[in-house]
RNA sequence: GCCCAGGUAGCUCAGUUGGUAGAGCAGAGGACUGAAAAUCCUCGUGUCGGCGGUUCGAUUCCGUCCCUGGGCA
């Protein structure tokens, strides 16, 4: 297998997707801006918190230097009250990489990378009255058993899926049956409407990350992380979706007298290493990714083009 | 030195009217179809502080020693 640097530069015969994976503090978004500046690439985030306007430090969004640096596309694009949830970001996100020349997506929210890559079944949307009605029951004692009897009833394949104490997906499936008529597992998605991609994994060091997420926690609540929120707090309601995200949650309780400053900051480094090892359970799962080791500079970089390269 | 209260899972603790013990958190694995940084599922043998005694049987009762808090001197 010959590679020419011609070849890279000028693009790619078949575009694909360059996506890079990895749990959070793995040092996606420095790989990925050393890769945009290589490949003359853009940065489309797939992040479902940094598309948040003003949810800067506690998500760790990049700094308005590091985005100078190359195209970034797809953060601050809504503000915290309005409604946005992963087939928005589908839809947003094909038409934003249909644009990109050479689009680089880097972010951590696989569910969304999903919506965008295999898009999500045509099914109903979000219905807030049908919502609202489920959520009538699900407050009554017994509640949540009895939707999930009802769940099972009308559709026993996602019954025996779906726990019964799984409030979201419960909720979501019986949405979808009332407003459709379908049972919600009866919906698939055709693999054929993948869009090609070249998944990088960033492969990271368990005992190493754990410590490194735990000074960035601390870093965050340094750097400002309760001023930020109590600005947001000022300007948006307290029920507002990106309240309840890891670190914001917290830094909402310790502005609400109800947490002391150290509990948040050890309930947010708590809640990070946790959804830093679902990130991971999920990337695992995922086929056709090219694993990388992360933290090795350079090498790391030249790891990753060597992949690009090789599956362009 | 004396008096209390404790010493049980990596941590915080519950419990056993005497039949060798269980929650939360941590940790590990997993799921993921419009809330996804969300929401869930699975996984618990540890000289029950040491040593003696009573007992068929002690982590549980008794004695003693050690350790940790707090109080009194």
């Amino acid at each position: 297998m010959k590679r020419t640097t011609g070849r890279t530069a000028r693009g790619l015969a078949v575009k694909k997707l360059i996506v890079i994976a990895g749990p959070t503090g793995s040092g996606k978004s420095e790989l990925a801006v050393r890769l945009a500046q290589t490949l003359a690439g853009e940065i489309v985030n797939y992040d479902s918190v940094q598309i948040y306007r003003g949810f800067d430090i506690g998500s760790a969004k990049p700094s308005p230097e590091e985005r100078a640096l190359v195209p970034h596309h797809l953060f601050d694009i809504i503000d915290a009250d309005e409604e946005f949830n992963a087939a928005d970001y589908g839809r947003v996100a094909r038409e934003a990489c249909s644009s990109i020349e050479r689009p680089i997506l880097v972010g951590g929210t696989f569910f969304y990378l999903r919506a965008l890559l295999s898009a999500l079944p045509p099914m109903p949307g979000r219905d807030a009255d049908i919502r609202s009605r489920i959520r009538a029951i699900a407050g009554k004692p017994r509640g949540a058993e009895r939707l999930h009897r009802w769940l099972s009833k009308i559709d026993p394949r996602s019954g025996r899926k779906i726990a019964p104490a799984d409030r979201h997906r419960v909720e979501r499936a019986l949405e979808v049956w009332i407003t459709s008529g379908r049972p919600i597992s009866s919906w698939d998605t055709e693999a054929s409407d993948e869009l090609p991609s070249i998944r990088i994994g960033l492969r990271v060091d368990r005992a190493a990350l754990a410590p490194r997420l735990d000074a960035r926690v601390e870093e965050m609540f340094r750097r400002g992380l309760i001023d930020e929120t109590r600005a947001l707090l000022a300007r948006f309601p307290a029920t507002a979706r990106p309240f309840g995200t890891i670190g914001y949650k917290e830094a909402v309780a310790v502005i609400l007298g109800t947490m002391t400053e150290a509990a948040a900051i050890e309930e947010t480094k708590r809640r990070t290493r946790a959804y830093a090892k679902r990130q991971m359970t999920w990337l695992r799962s995922e086929r056709n990714v090219h694993w990388v080791n992360a933290d090795h500079g350079e090498e790391t970089l030249a790891a990753a083009l060597r992949v690009i390269e090789e599956h362009a």
